[in-house]
DNA sequence: GCTTGTATACTCAAATCTGACTAATCAACA
DNA sequence: TGTTGATTAGTCAGATTTGAGTATACAAGC
């Protein structure tokens, strides 16, 4: 639902056609949220049939048609709807990492240190690169940013404790 | 993929039919992986077609027919692939509450206050039954608990950042 | 005026995921 | 012995998601 709210918010502010939509998901958004293409096409369909957008044909000089998508006042709603109940609701995000941790000592401490090695690597890159984010995107995404730049402390955190537990086994 | 880990990761350690996977997976894994019954089956069924697990079916007393699931040396090897890929690379999580966030100016400060605080009570309470967990779970999943509070801790931090930023505004 | 590349704008089949449903056995109690 | 409820063991239609593919237009260089 998180995805519905996206796009209705996004069309709320401005109406828009289903290239430029992805276009703006993919350069703002890629950090935080996971939609593909064909999917947001999927979902603005759905909210078509579902009454909370409305679909426009023009056509721009001898270009093929467009669709546009405009919001509804239905769609309106539904994004205060869907907004209120994004803010209000903790859901507790899903770690891939968490299966990998529970089989760990099925592997050589030495290897499962150059592993783990490898990902902290993979983190600090991630923390540079959105580093440089905020420094690009507008104030309203700031609060995302800080918002992932805690949580990859924390995962750096947990990565060096677990390094830690391995190396000094290894004496 | 880390589901099909996990499903080979289990039946690594003992053959099982569908539903006693199941059960383990909702009393022991259900805070860190999101996998319906149904969907286990599916996965199960695509490891067989895969060949990395092998079906036996067995009958007890009357009851019907059960399909037991027992790992191959190809899933033996499918396993160490997937435990490694999964140990090695870090896939930043996607949070719900983002696109919530992006949108927050919209609401009157007063009530987002209230909406923050509700989710807030959420996590304290989330924060509060994982640590219940942690002394009823084996200890091979206590890195993963302690993975999960240190995330915890985190979000907090985060929102009651945003609550002051609010309440600040709000004299 | 031809070719190469890029931007525009999706479509679709196949893979995956889910909630709702089915169906048999057994234990316990009335 | 009839019924109620828990346990076992899935199935399946429908919803969702994805990667790969299609097709046109315009720009720029040669």
């Amino acid at each position: 639902m998180d995805r519905h709210l996206l796009l209705l918010g996004l069309l709320r502010h401005q109406e828009m056609h289903g290239y430029k939509i992805n276009d703006f998901i993919d350069q703002q958004m890629d950090f935080c949220v996971n939609l593909k293409r064909s999917t947001a096409y999927y979902i603005l369909d759905k909210l078509c049939s579902d009454g909370y957008v409305r679909l426009e044909t023009e056509r721009e000089g001898n270009r093929p048609e467009r669709h546009v998508y405009h919001i509804t006042p239905e769609g309106e709603a539904r994004f205060q709807a869907l907004l209120r109940e994004n803010l209000a609701n903790y859901r507790p995000p899903v770690f891939a990492e968490d299966v990998g941790t529970i089989f760990q000592q099925q592997l050589p401490r030495a290897e499962l240190a150059e592993l783990l090695q490898n990902r902290r690597t993979q983190i600090v890159a991630h923390q540079k690169r959105l580093e440089v984010l905020r420094t690009k995107l507008p104030p309203n995404h700031h609060a995302v940013i800080e918002h992932h730049l805690l949580h990859i402390a924390a995962e750096l955190t947990w990565v060096d404790r677990m390094l830690v537990t391995v190396e000094e086994h290894h004496e």
